[in-house]
DNA sequence: CGCTGGTTTGATCTTTCTCAAGCCGTGTGG
DNA sequence: CCACACGGCTTGAGAAAGATCAAACCAGCG
């Protein structure tokens, strides 16, 4: 059977690489994406995805472009809670809840499709419900970003965040990576003021840590950085760190 | 068949009370926390429940006592991420992840036991998955707290979350809550130092809108209070309250 | 050419941290 | 019964990180 192909029909490699990583897939699982990817669509920057306390459309897969979920105080203050890359899942919690828990806006034009359903396909349910420990994690970094860490570090460590992010998904190379954030956005997420990202950007820049010019980011010695920010998520340490120690800090 | 009732065994109210409040239990499920509960044994204060990346020995339901996710940094630097009370669910992940994605601490003396299986329990299982829910939400509640409330705000904000969570377990009535956080606690879960949260908190009581002595919490008027911080994520705003308004802060 | 959105810079102010000491209630061993 | 050690709370003075306000700059674009 041929189906019709829509023009500018989104591409499913980001996301069949990133759910591919998270956990192997099988044909079955693969083709489901694939026809998925099919009946993509286009959505324009700044336009809400989901609404926090209205109905979920329906699950969808992120192929192409930035999101964010965001709150907004009555104040006007803004807070990103996380960011939506592609390949990412949006709106899929476990089998509860038909209503959004926050609100998400699109960053740059996208391309959504619904996400194919799991039932029957253990696979592809096991794909799922890593990348939603994988979103957890992620909302856990952030708030050891926000809790603890500096300025400086906080603005390293989200690169570096989204950096490994982008590369599951196969839209990063070691070289570079395209980065469609502003300053403001940045400083939304991570607790701050625009005039202070920007300055210490500059910083990091000054000290060459950091190349971010022109929506590409690159970062010339990853794992120095690394090292210099405490990300270790998934380091073991001995007795001496444990959660009581006195005089930490 | 009489069972052996070891003594001191620990209630099963707080958890009955909590999960069916989020999602109204059967009978069957009341005798398998009840069963459970019967099976409860002590920790004691200042123990890991859980380590980081290290297997999850089983799903816990916490009965009695308080417990905290945490990370602590190389340099020392600690961060409580979450809270766990009374009815709450511990190490319970979908079905993946064999291994913990943080570390778990007693804060006081509780009362532990394993968490009865959901597998051919619907209704147990959709209990199970709203209160993963709810953890989610009170995760994203932190980041707004971190990354966008003032010290006073974080603080109050902190306190009336934890008493709606008690109220919803039955351990907390209209006028007052055991509270056995100290002020260098508090200060590790908001991002900021005992010696602020202490001038924060002295401020709010001579405001008259927090009574906190000796491990007991009330809240005089705790509607005003609810307005006063942005207590809102059950709100719905017009448009104008979008992510995208420019001005905001 | 003149907007527009985003970045950069400077000066000043505020919040929060740091360090250091004192206080107070409780429990413990002499 | 007292001394004192301990954990948690309180207070003060000075320092630093980050916010605020305001303006300039700059590139892309209609």
């Amino acid at each position: 059977m041929v189906r019709a192909q829509p023009r500018n029909r989104a591409s499913p490699t980001p996301a069949l690489s990133r759910l591919d990583a998270l956990s192997p897939l099988d044909d079955r699982s693969k083709v489901a994406i694939v026809d998925a990817a099919s009946l993509s669509y286009p959505v324009m920057a700044r336009r809400e995805l989901q609404t926090e306390n209205k109905a979920i459309r329906s699950p969808l897969l992120l192929l192409d472009g930035w999101a964010a979920r965001v709150r907004v105080l009555q104040d006007g203050r803004r807070q990103f809670i996380s960011f939506v890359l592609p390949g990412d899942i949006l709106g899929h919690y476990g089998f509860s809840s038909p209503v959004a828990t926050s609100t998400v806006v699109t960053l740059t034009d996208v391309q959504v499709c619904p996400l194919p359903e799991s039932a029957g396909f253990p696979i592809l349910e096991r794909a799922y419900s890593i990348s939603c420990a994988m979103d957890e994690a992620c909302l856990v970094a952030q708030i050891i970003r926000l809790g603890r860490f500096t300025a400086r570090e906080r603005i390293l460590d989200l690169i570096i965040e989204l950096y490994e992010r982008l590369s599951l998904a196969g839209v990063a190379d070691s070289d570079g990576f395209a980065f469609p954030l502003t300053q403001e956005i940045m400083a939304d997420a991570l607790g701050l003021t625009s005039v202070h990202v920007n300055r210490m950007v500059q910083q990091s820049r000054r000290l060459g840590e950091l190349c971010w010019t022109g929506g590409q980011i690159t970062l010339p010695d990853l794992p120095a950085l690394r090292r210099a920010i405490d990300r270790s998520t998934t380091t073991i340490r001995p007795w001496s760190a444990s959660p009581f120690v006195p005089g930490a800090r």
